[in-house]
DNA sequence: ATGTGTCATGTAAGCGCTTACATCGGGTCA
DNA sequence: TGACCCGATGTAAGCGCTTACATGACACAT
C-alpha cells in the first residue's frame, strides 16, 4: 500500500539497497559515489519523487545557504536592480536570497533583522551604516557576518560594499552651479536613520561651499520617496520668491513627481526649473524631459556584496570595504537657467 | 569562562531553572505558563541573548511558516504592488514570504518552484495558469498547497484569486472602439508560456468582433514587458500604413515606452496616436500624457491570496476562486482618432 | 603470503527543537 | 477526609538529515 506521507532519505536508501549515508553523499558530494550506486540512487530518487526536508538538512548542515537582505522598501524600484543581481550571484552559488523590508523604519528594520537571523539566514545584507550598534552586537554574538552596501565608508569599522553618496551628489552639484545656478531647491528623503540622504545633501552643500554659495542659496525640504511626495515638495520649493531655478532631488522617483509638478504648475522643465535626480533608474528616461541624474553601478554592487558576503560565510576574509562608481548622466531635464545667457 | 556557541534551548532552560519543555512554551504558547516562571525564561532568554534554531524547529514542528511566491520578473514593478500586500497579510499572520524569479522561463519556473519546495515552503503563490500538469502533480503529492494569481478562471481546477484578463481587456478595447478607433495596434507580451498576454489580446479580439471589425483591424506585435523594447515594437507597428489610430499595450511598462516612442517620432499622444496600458502603475501617471489604463485591485488579489493560502496550510477548505475587479481609468494618453469628429 | 594504502560504503551519533504523555501539587466537593 | 480534576511543569521520544569514524574490499609493494 502507497504510503500518501513525503519520503525521506531512508526510504530511497532501502529502494536503492545502500545506506542513508550513500544517498546523502549522492545528493551532495556525487563524485565521492561510485557512477553504478550515484545512479542507482537517483532512480529511486525519482521513483519516490523524493525532495529533502530542509529543517533537518539545516539542522544537520548547521547552515541554511541563504542570506538575508533587509531593505528599505520594496514599493519602488530604487532597490531593484542592485538586489536582482545580488541575488542571481547568489543563485550561481547555489544560495538563496531572502528580502525583509524594514519601511525606512528602524525599529522595524531591528526586528527584520532579528527575524531573518531567526529564519537561519547565513549572512545578511544591510542598506546604509545608520542604524544602533546593538544590532551589529547582535549579529556578532550570533556570529552572522553582514555587509552594508548602497554607501562606501571605509573609514568605518562596518564592511561596506557600496558608493560613495556625498562625491556623486557633490559632482551633480559642481555640473549644476558650473551651469550657473545660484538657488538650488533640495528634495530629500527624510535624513533621520538614513546616512545616504544625509551624505547626498551634504554633497551638495560641499559643492555650494566650494564655490563660494551662502548655505542660505539652498532650500532642502524633506519628502519620502515617492512621486506624489515629491509633487508636493515642489509646490513649497516653488513658493519661495524668488524660486530656485534647480531642484536637485535625492532619487529619481522624486524628480519623476518634480517634472510633473513643474509642468502642471504651468512651468517648463528645463527652462523655468531644471530638475536632477539620483540612481538612473529606467524611470529617468521616460518622463519627459529625461531626467539629468547620478548613475550608479547597481549590479555591480550586488554582484560584489553578494560574493563578500559568500566570502565571510566560508570564513575567508573578504578584501575588507568596496567601491563602486558613480557617474554623472546628461539628460533634457537640466540647462542654464533662464536669467543666465548660455556660454 | 563564556563559551562562544550560540545558545541553545537547553541553556536557557538551565538558566531559568526549567525544563526546556517550559522554555519552548514560553516562546510558542506563553498563556499555557504562569507569568512567574514565563518572566525568569523571558529574562533568561534576553540575557543568553538566545535565538531560536531554525532548522531544529522547523524539523520538529514540520512547517516554515514560509510561503513561497515564485514571479515571472522582479526587473519593473508589475508584480510589486500585489506582491507587497501578500506579503503584508502573510506577515500579519505570523509567515514569512520567500519570492523567486522565473525570468518568464517556464523551465526556470519549474525549478524555482522544486527549489521553494525543497526550501520548505509550506505553501505556493504562481502567476497564472499555464505551466506543465507535471508541476500541479508534483505539488500535490509533497501536499503542498498553492493558488495561482494574476489570473482568474473558475472552469479551471487549479484554485485561483485574481482577475479576469480577457474581461478587463475588453472593457478597456469597447472603450477604445466606441471612440471611433478602426486600426488597433497591439503590443503584447509574449504569448507563448503567458495566458494573462494571450487573454488581454483575446479581449481585444473580442470587442472587435462585437463590433463587427474584422481581425485585420487589430495587427499584434510581441515584445518584453521593457520600455526600449516596447519602443522598438512601436516602430514597426507606425510603420504600417494607414498606420493604426490607436496602440494598446498589455501593461503599463510597455505604454510609457509607446508615449515616449510616438513622441520621439514628432508625432502627438493622442492627437496622432492614442495609447492605452494596462495594471495602473505608478508609472501611468508620471509620463506625459498620463496613460488611459485598467487598473487591477492588486492589494486586494495579494491579501486574498495569502488568507486563502493560510486556509490551506491549516488544513481549511478555502473558498474555491476568487475574482478581484479591474476598472478602466480614463487619462490624456486616450482620444478620439483625430479623423473622426468629436461628438 | 602479508602488510599497507586507498577508495566506496556503512554505522550511528548527534543537530536543537516540539509535543504527547507522565507527574505533581493543590483546589473542590461530597 | 478522600476522591477527583485541573492546570503547570517535567520527561523523553522523535523529527530527517549530515558526517566523523569504522569497515571491508581491493591493488600493489614487499
Amino acid at each position: 500500500m502507497d504510503q500518501s506521507t513525503t519520503p525521506t532519505l531512508e526510504d530511497v536508501a532501502r529502494a536503492a539497497g545502500v545506506s542513508t549515508a550513500t544517498v546523502s553523499r549522492c545528493l551532495n558530494m556525487p563524485d565521492k559515489v561510485v557512477a553504478a550506486t550515484r545512479e542507482r540512487v537517483m532512480i529511486a530518487v525519482r521513483d519516490l519523487g523524493y525532495s529533502p526536508n530542509f529543517g533537518a538538512r539545516v539542522l544537520a548542515a548547521k547552515r541554511t545557504n541563504t542570506i538575508g537582505a533587509v531593505i528599505p522598501t520594496m514599493e519602488n524600484s530604487i532597490f531593484a536592480l542592485g538586489l536582482q543581481a545580488f541575488q542571481e550571484e547568489l543563485q550561481a552559488q547555489g544560495r538563496t536570497l531572502l528580502v525583509a523590508s524594514s519601511a525606512y523604519d528602524p525599529e522595524l528594520e531591528d526586528r527584520q533583522i532579528r527575524a531573518l537571523v531567526a529564519r537561519g539566514a547565513d549572512a545578511l545584507l544591510l542598506i546604509g551604516h545608520d542604524r544602533d550598534a546593538a544590532i551589529y552586537g547582535f549579529l556578532d554574538r550570533q556570529n552572522v557576518p553582514y555587509v552594508v552596501t548602497w554607501a562606501h565608508d571605509p573609514t568605518e569599522k562596518v564592511c561596506s560594499v557600496g558608493f560613495d553618496n556625498l562625491a556623486g551628489m557633490r559632482d551633480m552639484a559642481k555640473v549644476v552651479l558650473a551651469l550657473g545656478h545660484q538657488r538650488v531647491g533640495v528634495i530629500s528623503a527624510p535624513m533621520a536613520g538614513n546616512d545616504r540622504a544625509r551624505l547626498r545633501v551634504a554633497g551638495i552643500r560641499a559643492a555650494l561651499d566650494g564655490v563660494g554659495l551662502p548655505p542660505e542659496a539652498m532650500q532642502v525640504v524633506e519628502a519620502p520617496y515617492s512621486i506624489d511626495a515629491a509633487a508636493m515638495a515642489t509646490r513649497s520649493l516653488l513658493d519661495a520668491s524668488p524660486r530656485p531655478t534647480v531642484i536637485m532631488c535625492g532619487n529619481d522617483v522624486q524628480a519623476a513627481g518634480v517634472v510633473r509638478q513643474v509642468k502642471s504648475m504651468g512651468l517648463r522643465v528645463p527652462h523655468d526649473v531644471s530638475v536632477t535626480g539620483f540612481d538612473d533608474m529606467e524611470l529617468a528616461r521616460v518622463v519627459d524631459p529625461a531626467i539629468t541624474t547620478v548613475a550608479v553601478a547597481h549590479p555591480e554592487m550586488g554582484r560584489l556584496a553578494a560574493r563578500h558576503l559568500i566570502a565571510m560565510v566560508n570564513g575567508e576574509t573578504p578584501p575588507r570595504s568596496s567601491e563602486v562608481a558613480t557617474r554623472i548622466v546628461h539628460r533634457a531635464s537640466l540647462a542654464h537657467p533662464s536669467n543666465v545667457a548660455p556660454d
